[in-house]
RNA sequence: GGCUAGGUAGCUCAGCAGGUUAGAGCACGUGACUCAUAAUCACGGGGUCGGGGGUUCGAGUCCCCCCCUCGCCA
């Protein structure tokens, strides 16, 4: 019995999210959430949305909308999403929560209070016609370098220079194209990460068994050119946690905010608060998993994400935790095990939400139920490598793994029962070498299962629960009871049972993955024993001779050519 | 240009403290079975492990060079 703390990168608020970023954090982390607490660990899952900054604000300005009404729809849409797929958030929070507020002001005031935060004047453009700072890449003109006349502040897309903004020939603003621009005096707050290095470089060097991924990147940003750097974490926008407030030890930052860099991965925290407020809990409930002065020592603390967030959760909110921990006062948990996934491409190119390009998770879910995504997302993880997702592969996949092995064993063996013995498990006959060998298999098996699960080895899990499913299959094919019931109907009534306590076995160890599918098995077989099978041999009897079950309906249908073919074409154009 | 990861059967991938005839799933072929969602099970064909050198008794597995893909950074 161990107590573990899952966070999954939090999305952002300004749009429905498309499978690559699904199966590069929430999914994987749910996966894990799931299987610990099968085997009866305690868990805290958490994830939120992510939802300052200045493309929240645009979103909702083009919607018409206030943007604090703006987000509170997203996140309800984001949610009902995440339902959809069943991932099994303890708490879904928002960055914007006063929890998120009061932490992220909290900590700045202890980094200030260490020396670990620098003021800086610099000179950034504002527009006068949009009334507001523009960020970088809000500022469009003339590349100095190619010509090109769409280059952004921050690159130029065509000749791929690096700019700065004031480089660019007539720049304008990229929100409202007007050239109404000044450059403006602007004090914002540096995280003084550079003399944290040590400390950091330290921590990372200490995880040995870290994914190469994550550790490769982390170092990279660690000593590449002049190595870390100072990160600004305040921005000159309206919507964001306040940057001046009472107690703060400096003065001047009125009108700003911080950087939702700075205050997103601190949601993870102010998340596990909010669910103490929305459960009637205490806040040592939910300190005892995050603070180590309260209880959070015994805690193993695992983030899941894509390649492109290791930066900030290996580098700048370690940074963070280090700095305010030095202060001797709380003493903040740091994360464990960071599992970093590469990208998913689709069909030949890259998923993409600004071009809409790919499968939505809205549209996903409006086309088939969230098992069979889950079960390919998840068996074709983007571990080792960037993967992609083709129409014909998770046709075949799907049809093959959830419709011919499982679902067909559970639709075989159930009607089979019902049609000779009627529909409650059969009395008689006694267990053979047949039965035995299938025993030491499956052990074998599902002790490989369980430490791909701890070790977060998803694709490997994915390919030995299969493996698991097709032994099934074998069982049933060289035991033949159908055709044992023409001369011993007591070994067939044997085998039957056997294969239909299989069926509660394939329930409970597959639940992490297609949970939906799960459910429904164990409700056909009219049992709520979810209990893991440590010994395969009770496994294997735990539904007694008269128990009662149900033949249920076909557990996963076939995806037919004709639909495929269908959204192929459908998926191929842009998402307006 | 620098760096990370990768280039293994038609496809998706595993393998690598260096060691007998290089593995899995899908696809393909043959057979078995008929309980089942035209499902299942068995057997089989198929790879000069990106290219070239080197170390070694022996190299997808280590070293060097080159080519290609993806990403990050400059």
């Amino acid at each position: 019995m161990a107590r573990h703390l899952i966070t999954s990168a939090i999305p952002y608020i300004n749009g429905i999210k498309h499978l690559g970023n699904l199966v590069g954090s929430q999914l994987p982390a749910d996966l894990f959430a799931r299987y610990l607490r099968a085997r009866g660990h305690e868990v805290m899952f958490i994830c939120a949305t992510d939802e300052h900054g200045t493309p929240a604000e645009l979103a909702a300005a083009k919607a018409g909308k206030p943007v604090a009404e703006y987000c509170a729809e997203m996140h309800e849409v984001q949610a009902g999403i995440a339902r959809g797929f069943r991932l099994s958030f303890d708490h879904f929070g928002r960055s914007s929560s006063a929890r998120n507020r009061v932490l992220t002001q909290y900590f700045a005031r202890v980094l200030g209070e260490q020396g670990l935060i620098a003021e800086k004047s610099e000179k950034q453009f504002f527009s006068i016609d949009d009334n507001r700072f523009l960020p970088d890449r809000y500022i469009e003109g003339t590349c100095p370098n190619c010509g090109y006349e769409r280059a952004r502040g921050d690159q130029c897309e065509n000749c791929t220079k690096q700019l700065d903004p004031t480089d660019l020939i007539n720049p304008r603003s990229a929100i409202s194209g007007s050239t109404n621009l000044e450059l403006r005096e602007t004090k914002h707050l540096y995280l003084r990460q550079k003399s944290l290095r040590d400390d950091i470089r330290n921590w990372i060097t200490s995880k040995t068994d870290w994914p190469v991924l994550t550790t490769s990147i982390a170092l990279k940003w660690l000593d590449d050119g002049d190595g870390l750097q100072d990160r600004g974490i305040t921005r000159d926008l309206k919507w964001g946690v306040p940057a001046q407030f009472e107690g703060a030890p400096w003065h001047g930052m009125e009108g700003k905010v911080f950087y939702v860099w700075f205050d997103a991965p601190i949601e993870y925290i102010a998340a596990t608060a909010e669910w103490a407020d929305a459960n009637g809990k205490t806040d040592a409930d939910w300190q005892r998993w995050w603070r180590t002065d309260e209880g959070a020592d015994d805690v193993t603390y695992t983030e899941f994400m894509g390649k492109d967030n290791v930066p900030f959760h290996t580098l700048s909110f370690p940074a963070t935790l280090i700095g305010v921990n030095r202060a001797g006062g709380a003493q903040w948990k740091m994360v464990d095990y960071i599992k970093s996934f590469n990208y998913l491409n689709y069909d030949g190119g890259q998923f993409s939400t600004s071009q809409g390009r790919g499968v939505f998770m809205d549209q996903a879910l409006s086309i088939l139920p969230p098992d069979y995504w889950r079960w390919w997302l998840l068996s074709h993880a983007p571990e080792s490598a960037d993967s992609e997702f083709t129409w014909e592969n998770f046709q075949t996949s799907v049809n093959k793994d959830l419709a011919d092995v499982l679902g067909n064993f559970v639709s075989r063996i159930t009607k089979f029962c019902r049609s000779k013995f009627g529909e409650a498990l059969p009395e008689g006959g006694t267990w053979g070498e047949r039965e035995e060998a299938l025993v030491i298999e499956l052990t074998t098996r599902i002790r490989a299962y369980e430490a791909f699960m701890e070790e977060k080895e998803v694709r490997k899990a994915a390919a030995e629960l299969r493996a698991i499913w097709v032994a099934g299959n074998e069982y049933l094919q060289s035991a033949a009871p159908w055709t044992v019931f023409k001369t011993d109907t007591a070994q067939a009534a044997m085998q039957t049972r056997l294969a239909l306590n299989l069926t509660r076995l394939y329930a409970v160890l597959a639940e992490p993955f297609i949970p939906d599918a799960s459910a429904t098995m164990l409700a056909a077989l009219k049992t709520e024993d979810r209990s893991w099978p440590d010994d395969l041999r009770t496994a294997l009897t735990t539904l007694p001779a008269g128990h009662a079950f149900e033949t249920p309906d076909v557990l996963f249908r076939k995806i037919a050519d004709e639909e495929r073919e269908e959204w192929q074409k459908r998926f191929s154009g842009i998402r307006s």
